[in-house]
RNA sequence: AGCCUCAUAGUUCAACGGAUAGAAUAGAAGUUUCCUAAACUUUAGAUCCAGGUUCGAUUCCUGGUGAGGCUACCA
């Protein structure tokens, strides 16, 4: 049992032999800094049961607390706000408890709460750019922040491999390409791809204006441009199988997978299976049959077979097309029951997708609960908001996307080029610090990211480069990097933690503060999981490393007379260590030992 | 037009319905014979507007205003 369960049980008790009244529930909430205390109970609430005054009941049931658990320490009233302290004993009690626990604040494993969380989900026309960062870090962090919390994770992605947007990279390529490869050009696959892919909409913009010359309209135009009427063509040609068109898909869609591979590495993200458009977008239409005959879905006398959901508020939906061909809605229906064939422990699925798509899950979600797949209830949208320039959205057909690869690259420039005016870098090889400017430039992008409400759209201005002071991931990787010098230094034993029997005061309020800031973060990351949040872990990682700044600069660590406290001040300093690291691990960020 | 999301210091972000709305950055002022100054300590500065519910509202509800998104037999 818990300190703030034990508070609870005590006060319920308390307020019924005070009061003679049964409480429900107790409410907590974090004591503010400018009052004495460690926890407050919220005294308002009690209001409606029991007819006193706040300030009189927070007197009697502090009192009364006080004399119920050894734990507390005091505590005084201030209107309404019961806040308690507890004793040194306490803090100290609890930290050595948690000492020893290597990942302390993951719960167990529970494999049977399995969950499929789905990211990244390019199209393999083009490189990733910085919206599929945001992307990529979310699902990333979040399958980890879930497998802290006790879940099994699967991570996969699908990838859209075939449509008209690689028919398109592919027609440029043959027409203007003179048979450019990878390695013929010592390009990144992707970016050749992408290169022609904007090469593609180059021509067709002047098709349409030529065509706009010559009287034609712009709705006609942009239809019948021949360039794009050529691009169908292909589109065709490759789902009757074209051997030529098939060949070359394969060929084009292999130098793409090649690159994203490197920037996967690079950014630190990793899958544990994929599932290709190519191979999945015939499915569904099986249960679009079934779903006929059971009345969930309608035929039109077109042959398109919808779902009405306008008694949930929502319009009619297509689901399969006149001529018989699936719709993205199909193929998503069909995806996600494969997965849970593919996956039998797997209780619940994850999709980390743009906001743009909102209404196409809220549709996707529900049409699935109609099919009554008991899974249905467990499915999450992980809605993010755009990556938005000065300039407003990024379109990569004109150019004006922020490129993945070419972000990281600067980030670590800008990394090492802080660094080397620093200097503290003696002894390091050229490598080590190339690894070096790496982690931190990735520590800073991905921490900007990241602290961020997923729902949030994120405004990001190349021109003012990512911040690496205050509060940032270099900031945090810093304070990691103090704290492991300190260790190097420590050279005796601090398994074990001191007694401080028969004392009653020698923890220093930094060290309380610090420690407080500490047992939270078990709570934090069941928290991040329910809420699907990165930002929490951030957020939280972000408070622990101020109070531990704090601390460091107001208490001496090493230069401690006393043997006991500076083997628990180096102690507890190890600890925030491992917590940094671990949180940071939840977000993907690597920490440092020197910087 | 309808539906969805968002709106907090100059700027970028916080705040289970709780106390005097927290940080960072930019601004002002300090801290290095001392464990890494990418740090610490002061300081000034904000809830879009109008109602409502509540002991208590940045948070919940209604109506405005502003920004973004979605309303394809595209993906």
């Amino acid at each position: 049992m818990n300190i703030s369960e034990k508070i609870e049980q005590s006060v319920i008790k308390g307020a019924f032999e005070s009061y003679g009244v049964q409480l429900a529930k107790v409410e907590f909430v974090p004591t503010r800094n400018d009052f004495e205390g460690d926890t407050t109970v919220v005294v308002f609430s009690m209001l409606k049961l029991i007819k006193d005054n706040p300030e009189q009941i927070g007197q009697t049931l502090g009192q009364y607390l006080v004399d119920a658990l050894e734990e507390i320490k005091s505590f005084n009233v201030v209107k309404g706000f019961l806040n308690i302290s507890f004793t040194d004993a306490y803090f100290l009690h609890t930290f050595t408890t948690t000492y020893t626990q290597t990942h302390f604040g993951f719960a167990t494993p529970n494999s049977k709460e399995a969950v499929v969380v789905e990211y990244s989900s390019p199209n393999t026309n083009k490189p990733l750019h910085l919206g599929h960062v945001r992307n990529n870090l979310l699902g990333y962090a979040v399958a980890k922040i879930l497998e802290a919390s006790g879940r099994k994770v699967y991570k996969t992605q699908i990838i859209n491999d075939r449509g008209i947007h690689i028919c398109k990279s592919m027609l440029s390529w043959k027409k203007f390409g003179n048979k450019e490869t990878p390695e013929s050009t010592g390009l990144k696959g992707d970016s050749l791809v992408g290169k022609y892919y904007v090469a593609f909409d180059k021509v067709y913009k002047e098709e349409i204006s030529a065509m706009l010359a010559q009287g034609i309209s712009l709705e006609t135009a942009e239809k019948e441009a021949p360039i794009l009427m050529e691009a169908q063509k292909m589109l065709r040609l490759w789902e009757s199988g074209d051997p030529e068109t098939v060949s070359l898909w394969k060929t084009m869609n292999a130098w793409v997978y090649k690159g994203f591979e490197e920037t996967y590495k690079r950014l630190g993200v990793s899958f544990d299976s994929y599932y290709y458009e190519s191979d999945t977008y015939l499915l569904g239409k099986d249960v679009v049959a079934q779903g006929i005959e059971n009345g969930v879905f309608f035929k039109r006398e077109d042959g398109s077979v919808w779902i009405d959901l306008t008694d949930d508020g929502l319009d009619e939906k297509i689901v399969l097309r006149s001529d018989g061909t699936a719709v993205y809605m199909t193929q998503d229906i069909g995806t996600a029951i494969q997965r849970v064939a593919d996956f039998p422990d797997v209780s619940g699925m994850v999709y980390t997708v743009g906001n743009e798509q909102d209404y196409h899950f809220k549709v996707l979600f529900l049409i699935l609960k109609k099919l009554g797949f008991s899974w249905a209830q467990q499915l999450f949208h992980l809605s993010y908001g755009m990556v938005d320039l000065p300039s407003g959205k990024m379109k990569s057909r004109e150019g004006t996307v922020v490129d993945a690869d070419d972000l990281i690259t600067e980030m670590a420039d800008t990394a090492a080029s802080i660094s080397e005016d620093l200097g503290k870098l003696t002894g390091y090889t050229t490598a080590e610090k190339q690894s070096l400017f790496q982690m931190i430039g990735l520590g800073a992008l991905k921490y900007y990211i990241l602290k961020v409400d997923p729902k949030k759209r994120i405004l990001f201005d190349p021109k003012e480069s990512v911040d690496f002071q205050g509060n940032t991931g270099p900031f945090i990787q810093y304070t990691y990097a103090r704290i492991q010098s300190i260790l190097r230094k420590a050279n005796f034993d601090t398994s074990l933690i001191p007694s401080f029997d028969g004392e009653e005061s020698f923890l220093h309020e930094k060290e309380v503060a610090l420690l407080k800031q500490l047992f939270l973060f078990p709570e934090t990351v069941q928290l991040a999981a329910q809420n699907y949040s990165p930002a929490l872990i951030a957020n939280y990682t972000y408070d622990l490393v101020k109070e531990f700044n704090s601390f460091y600069q107001n208490v001496s660590i090493l230069g401690e007379s006393n043997e006991d406290l500076k083997i628990f001040r180096v102690a507890l300093s190890k600890k925030v260590a491992q917590v940094i690291q671990d949180s940071f691990g939840l977000l993907g960020i690597e920490v440092p030992e020197r910087m």
